[in-house]
DNA sequence: CTTGCAGCTGCAAAGAGTCGCAATAAAGCG
DNA sequence: CGCTTTATTGCGACTCTTTGCAGCTGCAAG
């Protein structure tokens, strides 16, 4: 399926934006992906098809995904960013700072808190994909 | 008033850490402000006092008082990461990502999130000055 | 008061991500 | 199909933060 591609498309038309093979390789790169990626990865991953693509290009294909909504980053707290797409399969994580375990949640968690940014300051947040750090059950007991 | 020293104190004691004067001129001058601020900054205030102190230095100490929920850190979204002590004013930030500007909420707004990480998952999460992206009720209509 | 040894500090160098700029190449147009 | 405009790329330099290491020091036991 190509739907990926075409909503890319239709993204960056709207914006003014183009269309590069460096884009479309990002995003195929990114779709096939189970999980999350490093920009380090995609790299590598997209250095397969052309060698010649560079770091900042990635970065920059992926600030832009993040920006059009397309993209969630997050940084999971090992100092490096990870990016997923957006919309498959939408959650968030619990890290514990102990031990380090991270645990799935899924989206409707945090619906509520949306709500209430969107009533009482009209804020449109976009959570798509949180990382919140504390301390796990078995930590704490243990 | 010295309380802060006292629970820095309190807190390195309990981890077998030491209270060296580079931490407590740290502490102190985190005490000092009023608001958010990063590394380097605090590199420049301590200097004033110790011109030989590290910046690495500053980041293990953070990184520490961090740990010991001491500190708060986030990151506004500038590439740099901003630092505050805890407890004195619990906030967090709501952040437009098409105009930039920044509105503080208060820290009850998550109460009800946290509660709910605590009796769905055993998870306490430590939500201590959160930034959360988003679009703002005047960029949205405009 | 001295000693031993974790735990710190300062330094230098590595990682991760960003920026400015000249060259390149999408898209639209005739 | 070639031309023009202008966003995008690749590159190298740069910023922010972390890490490895060698030497130093707080602190508690002797």
């Amino acid at each position: 399926m190509s739907s990926d591609l075409e909503v890319l498309q239709e993204a960056l038309r709207g914006s003014g934006q183009r269309l590069t093979p460096q884009r479309m390789m990002v995003l195929s790169a990114l779709a096939e992906q189970e999980s999350h990626v490093t920009a380090e990865t995609l790299l590598d991953l997209v250095r397969l098809d052309y060698p010649y693509i560079n770091l900042s290009t990635i970065y920059r294909t992926l600030d832009l995904l993040v920006e059009l909504g397309l993209v969630a980053e997050t940084d999971l707290g090992g100092g490096v960013r990870q990016f997923e797409l957006v919309g498959t399969h939408p959650h968030h994580h619990l890290i514990c700072q102990r031990c380090g375990q991270t645990v799935e949640i899924g989206d409707d968690t945090l619906q509520p808190l949306r709500d209430r940014l969107q009533s009482h300051y009209g804020f449109e947040a976009r959570m798509d994909h949180f990382a919140i750090f504390g301390v796990c059950k078995a930590c704490r007991e243990g």
